[in-house]
DNA sequence: AAAAACATACCGACTGGTCGGTATGTTTAT
DNA sequence: ATAAACATACCGACCAGTCGGTATGTTTTT
């Protein structure tokens, strides 16, 4: 085990970073705090990240490379059955209940300010919007959805609502059923834009 | 003009809050900062607001009564227009364009942590999930929309696109055409809901 | 009418404490 | 032995909130 014990400390620093992210925001979580949760010290922090700023990139790599996973095992089927699949993973992708979630709305916050997470983050998201405009696109072309339908409009349409999903999940977790709720939304989709 | 003056500072002070708040964040923008951009002392800052929090309570609550008239006057119409009406106003409510936008990422993100702010929220938030849940049991009533829809979860999917449309329109508001995603996102959900 | 008493609005220096980051020393693995 | 991994002590900047004081009315008294 050459850096095995470098690795652990890594990993303890950035699990205790989304944690703080999420319970106090990125502004008012300290590193003193992260180091203290992660049992290291600060030498120790700032041996494996540069910066705040650094640690705060890592996990947002981090979720990307967990959404894009997501996406890529959807990919694998065929068209019809992939936008039913789609339908199906989307809030299960975004409102998976895990005490973390306010870590990614805290991902958004800071990408609409700071112009290096913007970078980080937008890009990787039209990448989705593409692909969901894709998939629109391969349905109307197989006659599953509507002709009239626009690709880019409608693959929007979704990934908004998606979105919506996880946002209200976020902030108000008892506030409804979910789980009805996601159900629900795919249905009226279904409904609206099937052929 | 007795407190004339005092109202003025008042209103500079709130105006100059909610940029600096949308600019740098809750936490990132000073009390300085504020007092600086609205051209008052600090001491004028205590004597108007008891604390930071209570600025950003205040600028909560304007945003708040803003959008009740604006679900107010929707409320006059009859029942099927006012589903029709909604639809379309509802976008334009959220996603107005408006580089002050990116404070309700703001309160969302507060509320999520901060239990006087997330009172103030959620209140007011269920009643607008109340709303739409009745506007949709009401166009079942009248025959205009599916009779298996739920009428819970339709308010809900219905708001969670608004949602989502609003926090896509602030965090990349070149990154589509939002006016025609917001008209498709309309047609969808007239066609999935219309019996 | 004018002065005294009071009230409101505002100023800006200051405080106690926090934070991100650094400098420097110690331990551990190879 | 030597370099990477980690710890400790510390620095300068900053920040929310306080406080003594001023300036500008407003009300009361004479």
């Amino acid at each position: 085990m050459p850096q095995q014990r470098s690795e652990e400390t890594r990993a303890h620093l950035l699990d205790a970073a989304v944690r703080r992210f999420a319970i106090s925001g990125y502004n008012a979580a300290s590193v003193d705090e992260i180091c203290a949760e992660a049992g290291v010290s600060k030498g120790a922090f700032y041996h494996h990240f540069p910066s705040k700023q650094a640690v705060f990139l890592a996990l947002l790599d981090g979720w990307l490379k967990t959404i894009d996973s997501g996406l890529e095992s959807m990919r694998q089927a065929t068209v019809p059955e992939t936008f039913v699949e789609m339908t199906r993973l989307l809030p299960a992708i975004f409102a998976a209940a895990d005490e973390r979630l306010p870590m990614f709305l805290e991902f958004w916050l800071q990408a609409s300010r700071d112009e290096k997470i913007w970078e980080a983050t937008i890009a990787p998201y039209r990448h989705y919007q593409e692909y969901f405009a894709r998939l629109v696109a391969d349905g109307i072309a197989e006659g599953s959805l509507k002709p009239e339908t626009d690709p880019q409009a409608a693959g929007q349409v979704i990934l908004s609502l998606a979105v919506g999903l996880f946002l209200q999940g976020v902030l108000d977790p008892h506030g409804a059923d979910w789980q009805k709720v996601g159900e629900e939304s795919m249905k009226i989709l279904m409904n609206g834009l099937a052929s």
